[in-house]
DNA sequence: GCTAACGCTTGACAATTATCAAGCGACAGT
DNA sequence: ACTGTCGCTTGATAATTGTCAAGCGTTAGC
């Protein structure tokens, strides 16, 4: 791993806190390695070994069940996935594939394990690292039993449009596809979805998405940060 | 608050490993008080300032959303709840109000914060119920993104089986009402969902269900230790 | 350059779920 | 006992969402 990828994850909130000495202690006997898109990292069931750390790329954490397939969340650079599972040393609850080629950090669980038992700062940045987490899986809930499908969406490019900033120009992140899942719904409904919403301003040619009055989609979306703010 | 009652709460895994004495410092500005059903003791929003926990009775956790509601989950004696908020300090994602008659003790959220400094067990203690908390509810996700209304209910009816023991015979420990907001549907599909697993030999004759032949209705739920079990 | 695969969209249709309305029975308060 | 409320159920209907099929354009591989 080269020293600026060290030093990227290093300054995550979860090790930000630590010595230089602790975090290569807690670095010793991981793996950083590259993998090309599309690769399956974890399965769901497998036994939880490694803290998997996204340096480059991206990640999309989903599950099956029968025959059907549903994304949960997309972990970005920089960022951690899949931390409660080895916390309780039981199976991943997801499957984990890359979305682009990316780099990716394996962390022993048990050297997670020992740091939390010699560093109480760690321990504490743990807590709010998952309590994070949590919430983030709570306000995903929220959004998939108090909104329709068509809701979900309006809500989703408003987040995109305060993230990039764009003042009504949105680029999708992320293939269509891949959002529909995300948004619990069926591609062909993500079609539909957005075609619902070309009265209120809004107007597709592929990833490219433009927000005429962002006021006037708020009016259906109806954004509340208990359900919409991404920190908090 | 009685002795006993100190003894329960102290038996959580949260507090087990304190000693009496850092326990019953953390207790110091603590309420331990007595609610009538149906009182909302926390409303979503608010700003996080005391650990709860459920010494007896029974809260639901619920959220708003314009003129929807919907059950998130339930929390049984004993057991904490919204600890992910007061970790963050953030505004509780979630209300919370009393089922029937319940004792409810309310930790100042400055002591937790307080304990894990001085106390790096209790830190881990904590990060471990995070963890906790953060797989189950990508379990409720799973199981509302996978699976439809009758699959969730035949799920959660294979679920009340294996905690009652009763070989067949279960009683529904809440309100139809309730349970259809949990499962994420009506209450009038809950009703018909009752009606459509008949074939499977389940009978309903208020909160008393049969269910004739669990290997029969196991064939429609499929359940899965990656949704449906609630320990791991 | 050709072909196959894939993402996306649209239409037609089916299944699921929600809404509205009515009725029944249990229960609480007067 | 009467009355109103509430939980639950059922029917009719509407809205939402999913499935199947076809077509189009892009892209990747041969």
């Amino acid at each position: 791993m080269r020293p600026e990828n060290r030093n990227q994850v290093k300054e995550l909130s979860l090790f930000r806190g630590m010595t230089d000495g602790a975090f290569d202690q807690l670095l010793t006997g991981s793996f950083f390695q590259r993998f090309p898109a599309h690769v399956v990292l974890i399965r769901e069931g497998d036994p939880a070994d490694f803290l998997h750390v996204v340096v480059d790329g991206g990640v999309e954490l989903f599950s099956n069940w029968r025959d059907h397939e549903s994304t949960i969340s997309i972990a970005r650079p920089v960022s951690t996935f899949i931390l409660a599972a080895l916390i309780r040393d039981a199976p991943y609850l997801m499957s984990a594939r890359t979305l682009d080629a990316s780099s990716i950090l394996m962390i022993p669980s048990e050297n997670i394990r020992a740091a939390m038992v010699d560093d109480g700062a760690f321990s504490i940045a743990m807590v709010g690292e998952l309590a994070a987490c949590f919430r983030q899986v709570v306000k995903a809930q929220k959004n998939l039993k108090l909104r329709s499908g068509v809701e979900r969406l309006a809500n989703y490019l408003l987040r995109l449009d305060a993230e990039q900033q764009g003042a009504g120009h949105v680029v999708l992140p992320i293939e269509k596809k891949l959002l529909a899942s995300l948004l619990g719904m069926t591609p062909e409904n993500l079609s539909r979805a957005f075609a619902t919403l070309k009265p209120y301003g809004v107007t597709v040619a592929n990833a490219e998405i433009e927000i005429a009055n962002p006021g006037d989609l708020k009016t259906l979306a109806k954004p509340t940060p208990l359900i919409d703010d991404p920190d908090s």
